[in-house]
RNA sequence: GCCAACAUAGCUCAGCAGGUAGAGCAGCAGUCUCGUAAACUGCAGGUCAGGGGUUCGAGUCCCCUUGUUGGCUCCA
């Protein structure tokens, strides 16, 4: 006998040998049927591993994310096998669940289309019908390699030649089909109730352009008809809260052919740009940040000596000035070296922080530019700061505070991955090695969790990055905070030491909003458009019920609007609800209805966004209401 | 840049198997003075992304270019 701990920490004396799907069903009929894979001491394992020794077991439904994935793969590879049977020629590369779905990437003479993609669903749903059971098993590396290379699978034999010595090399097989996989999968193809195959597109080989394009198809399944439904459902209201389209219908920016990836604000976008550079700007004054700015076009020569050329050469536009070679900036850094080396600098003026909203312009490939989040042009709010060796922890500290403060102002949640040394990068191992541990001491110190992102630095140096999410879960890097020993060399910088001697300062570059124009992509999505009233382009609109309320409404329009706040008037001759209907639609915080009755008692009828009617109020107990929501920048 | 799809009025979309463009909203002009998400009538608006080709005839079929979308690579 052997005794499972459950879950709940209840304890199941078993015999030996006994498969986990039996375990479950003495358990509870109900959760055998829900039950899609299962973990065995935090091992993720098939329903039929057999149990032969004491063991923690967790079983896993569609509801646990071990649980999806398992499902997801499953259903990868019923895709894989209605492609094989469908087009028997095509060669097998890789088939992952990834957090939404699936996708499995195959080598074909030719691509695939959106039609072959509907044949492909039908034939997934044949093979779901035949609700084929997965079985594994498992051959020795050899046997392993002789087998794919004896199917013409020579992905699947290249990676098998890649796994570790100790690998164990298993393979499952669903009626005809069969496929290296690690595993787990769900007992049979039936469980999958519902699938949809969404896109096809090319994909690289290993991810690396250098090799050939694959086909991928991406598809997302389900254990119920009615979760795909609300799944579609989902991606449907998503779309509506994209930038994109909420950019255009609030007229807030727009991208036009003259100019693909360079985007166009228009007044409201740009009310909201400025807003968040003056809220930018307070913010780091009260930190000791001084703010400069330098040129947009510089020299070919600093770009050489800044390592650019060398590095980044590929992002950046090139243009003559008198014969001579100079760049755009992509980045602010070397510019805010020049300014450093005008003067000499004590020791006791370090830590030097130094700010500037850069535009930066950078060549980025066609095929990446989205909205506002993948642009050409963009202003960074960028900052150096140098300073001594052992002030690097509290800076690094200091800037996770800022860029924290920030995020929470605007309610977003977000990701933190501290990236490492990239293969093209410059300076010695040990700084890169000194730099990295900096900032993870930094991230340790302040309980941060984090993902580490290995070679994604810059190429000075590593960097801490802050990702936010978009309308669809794509995230999107915003913050970021790099450590740099490299262009403090480079440039020669020093500062007088207490020995009177000159030494090198360390530096950081950092961003917190990373873009200003991403921030703001990112803002409309979370908002859906409905901005915090303090960041609304219009805060106020008055709507009068007949033209005998025109002037009232022009001296409540006068009041706020010398109060600051941003105030339109509508006295068109329409009726009330549909002045009402088209502030709503513009999204606009709060509408004062004046009429013959607000006019007569110096009231307003309130409406607010989202919260309907809220009934007549004194005109100036409205001002001091709506002065403390934007004074507190409440959301 | 690579793979695929798409591009018709300011916006959202019709235009079926080639026979020279249509709706709703927005705009403009009038009428209605109206109380919490759309009053009514009329008018105007398009070298069908750009260029080439096939055809008696192309928004529709083919090719090229540009842009957009979803991915890949890359990145704030």
């Amino acid at each position: 006998m052997v005794e499972v701990v459950l879950k709940d920490g209840s304890k199941k004396q078993c015999p030996k040998g006994i498969s986990i799907s039996d375990v479950i069903r003495d358990i509870s009929p109900g959760l055998f049927r829900r039950s899609l894979a299962a973990q065995i001491d935090g091992r993720t394992v098939d329903l039929s591993y057999k149990i032969n020794e004491d063991c923690r077991l967790n079983i896993l439904t569609f509801d646990d994310e071990q649980g999806k994935k398992a499902f997801w793969h499953t259903s990868s590879h019923i895709l894989a096998q209605a492609v094989k049977k469908l087009f028997p020629g095509a060669r097998l590369a890789i088939g992952p669940a990834v957090d939404n779905g699936f996708y499995y990437d195959f080598d074909v003479e030719k691509p695939f289309s959106t039609e072959d993609l509907q044949v492909i669903e039908e034939e997934m749903k044949k093979i779901i019908k035949e609700n084929l059971e997965l079985e594994r098993f498992e051959l020795p590396r050899d046997e392993a390699i002789a087998y794919m290379k004896e199917m013409g699978e020579t992905y699947k034999v290249e990676l098998i030649e890649e796994l570790p010595d100790d690998a164990v090399i298993s393979f499952y097989r669903q009626g005809d089909f069969v496929d290296l996989c690690a595993g787990p999968h769900i007992p049979s193809t039936g469980l999958v109730k519902a699938v949809k195959l969404l896109s096809v597109a090319g994909a690289y080989w290993r991810g690396d352009e250098r090799n050939k394009m694959l086909q991928r198809i991406y598809g997302v399944s389900f254990p119920k008809k009615s979760m795909l439904d609300e799944h579609l459902q989902r991606l449907e209201e998503a779309k509506k809260r994209d930038h994109r389209k909420l950019g255009r219908e609030l007229d807030l920016f727009s991208l036009h052919e003259e100019g693909p990836g360079f985007p166009f604000f228009h007044p409201k976008g740009t009310i909201i740009y400025n807003l968040l550079v003056e809220f930018w700007r307070k913010e780091h004054v009260k930190r000791g940040y001084h703010e400069i700015r330098t040129p947009v076009i510089l020299n070919k020569d600093l770009w050489i000596r800044s390592g650019h050329w060398d590095h980044y050469r590929e992002n950046m536009y090139f243009t003559k000035i008198d014969e001579q070679d100079y760049a755009v900036k992509p980045m602010n850094c070397p510019g805010s070296m020049i300014l450093y080396k005008r003067k000499l600098y004590s020791y006791r003026e370090l830590p030097l922080r130094v700010g500037e909203l850069g535009l930066v312009h950078r060549h980025e490939l066609s095929g990446v530019l989205h909205g506002l989040m993948r642009v050409r042009y963009f202003t960074q709010d960028d900052a150096h700061i140098f300073m001594l060796p052992e002030q690097i922890e509290d800076e690094i500290l200091g800037v996770i505070e800022l860029i924290d403060h920030f995020y929470s102002i605007f309610g977003f949640k977000y990701y933190v991955e501290l990236s490492t040394r990239p293969e093209d990068s410059m300076g010695s191992d040990e700084d890169w090695e000194l730099a990295t541990n900096a900032l993870e001491k930094a991230l340790k110190a302040r309980g941060l969790d984090y993902k580490i992102n290995e070679g994604d630095g810059a190429f000075y140096g590593p960097k801490i990055d802050f990702h936010l999410e978009d309308c669809i879960g794509r995230t999107w890097q915003c913050g970021t905070i790099q450590l740099d020993f490299q262009m403090p060399e480079r440039f020669d910088l020093t500062y007088i030491g207490p020995d009177g001697e000159k030494h090198r300062p360390v530096m950081i570059h950092r961003v917190v909003f990373g873009s200003i124009e991403r921030f703001i992509g990112i803002l409309t999505e979370h908002f859906a458009g409905a901005f915090p009233t303090w960041l609304a382009p219009v805060q106020v609109r008055i709507l009068t019920v007949t033209d005998r309320a025109d002037s009232y409404a022009r001296e409540l329009s006068a009041i706020l609007s010398d109060a600051d706040i941003r105030v339109e008037t509508d006295l068109r001759n329409e009726k009330i609800g549909y002045k009402i209907r088209e502030a709503q639609t513009e999204k606009i915080p709060y509408m004062l209805v004046v009429g013959d009755k607000e006019m007569e008692n110096r009231t307003v009828a309130l409406r607010a966004r989202g919260r309907g009617d809220l009934g007549t109020m004194q005109a100036d107990e409205f001002l001091s209401k709506i002065l403390k929501e934007i004074r507190t920048k409440s959301v």
